[in-house]
DNA sequence: CGGAGCGCCTGGAAGC
DNA sequence: TGCTTCCAGGCGCTCC
C-alpha cells in the first residue's frame, strides 16, 4: 500500500526515465482512474510534451510539463510504476501507459484506487495541494508542535489525516507509533512535550531510513510483524496486538506502548 | 471538531 | 475440488 516512501521510489523512477523526455504516446487502458479529465483531453494535453523535474507531496507524485499542464499520480492501495524498456502492450493491470521513444512507464494499479489528475498550470497545482498538510518528510519540529496543537482526536487518526501531515498511511502510522511507544488511541491533547517529541523523532526516523533504504531488510521493525498471526513485537518479544483503529488494522505492542489512561480502567 | 460507517475495487485466503 | 464469503485499506462522502 504505497505510503510517502514509495512514492518517492516511484519519483525518483520518474525522475530516472521520464524527466527530460517528450511524451510519444498515451494509453489509457482504463478511464475510470481518471479524475476531472477524459483520456481524450489527457492525450491532448500531455502527448508531445516534455517532462520536467517531478516533484511529490504526501502520497501524490507531481509530474510536469515544461511550460505546460502538471500530471499527478496517486497510487491509492496496489498502485506502482513501473519502467521497461519496450513499447510493450499493457499488461495485466496496466491503467495508463505513458510511451517514450526509449521506453513505456506503466501506471499499474490492481485495485483501481489509484487516480489521474491533471491541473493546467503552477496555480491550479497550489489550489489542489492546498486541501493537503505540508508533507510528512522534511518537516521541522517547531511545524509539528503547531500542527498538533489544539487537536484533540485519537493519535493514529490525527497522523493518517491527510490535512494534518501529507504522506503517512497505516504502516508508517504504526511503525512511528510503536517506535514512539505511544498508544494509537491517545488523545493528541492528552500528550505531553516530550511525547510529541519522541513522536516527531520517530516519524522522521522512520521515513528518512524508508526512503533512503528503499526495500531494506525490516526485521527489526514492527512492520515485519504485519499479517502474521504468531507475531511477536521485536524489541520486547511479547505478543503482538491486532486491533482496529480509525477503520484500519492496527498492529501494536500493548507493552511498550501502554494504555491511555481512560481505557487501562 | 471528531468519528463512525459506507462504497468503491480486486485477488487471495479462509470457510464450507 | 469448487463455490461463497471475508478481508485488506486510501479516500471521499454522509450522518451524527
Amino acid at each position: 500500500m504505497p505510503e510517502l516512501h514509495d512514492v518517492e521510489h516511484f519519483r525518483r523512477l520518474f525522475q530516472e526515465h521520464a524527466a527530460g523526455k517528450r511524451l510519444v504516446g498515451l494509453t489509457v487502458v482504463d478511464p475510470g482512474l481518471l479524475r476531472d479529465v477524459t483520456a481524450g483531453e489527457l492525450e491532448r494535453a500531455l502527448v508531445g510534451r516534455t517532462f520536467a523535474t517531478p516533484a511529490r507531496h504526501g502520497k501524490w507524485l507531481i509530474a510536469p510539463t515544461e511550460g505546460g499542464p502538471v500530471l499527478l499520480l496517486h497510487f491509492g492501495m496496489t498502485g506502482e510504476l513501473l519502467w521497461a524498456p519496450s513499447d510493450g502492450a499493457p499488461e495485466r493491470h496496466d491503467r495508463v501507459l505513458f510511451r517514450f521513444d526509449h521506453g513505456v512507464l506503466r501506471f499499474r494499479n490492481v485495485r483501481r484506487f489509484g487516480r489521474v489528475r491533471l491541473v493546467r498550470d503552477e496555480a491550479e497545482l497550489c489550489a489542489f495541494l492546498s486541501a493537503f498538510g505540508p508533507d510528512a518528510l522534511g518537516i521541522t519540529r517547531r511545524e509539528f508542535h503547531a500542527r498538533l496543537f489544539g487537536r484533540r482526536g485519537a493519535l493514529k487518526a490525527t497522523l493518517l489525516d491527510q490535512e494534518f501531515l501529507a504522506g503517512i498511511g497505516n504502516v508508517i502510522a504504526d511503525e512511528a507509533l510503536w517506535q514512539a511507544r505511544l498508544h494509537p488511541l491517545v488523545r493528541v491533547d492528552a500528550l505531553t512535550g516530550t511525547e510529541r517529541d519522541r513522536l516527531f523523532e520517530a516519524l522522521q526516523r522512520v521515513l528518512r531510513q524508508w526512503v533512503a533504504h528503499y526495500g531494506q531488510d525490516l526485521s527489526r521493525w514492527l512492520t515485519h510483524v504485519r499479517g502474521r498471526p504468531d507475531a511477536t513485537c521485536p524489541r520486547c518479544g511479547r505478543p503482538i496486538a491486532r486491533v482496529r483503529v480509525a477503520g484500519r488494522t492496527t498492529y501494536l505492542c500493548e507493552r511498550c506502548q501502554s494504555p491511555p489512561r481512560a481505557l487501562a480502567a
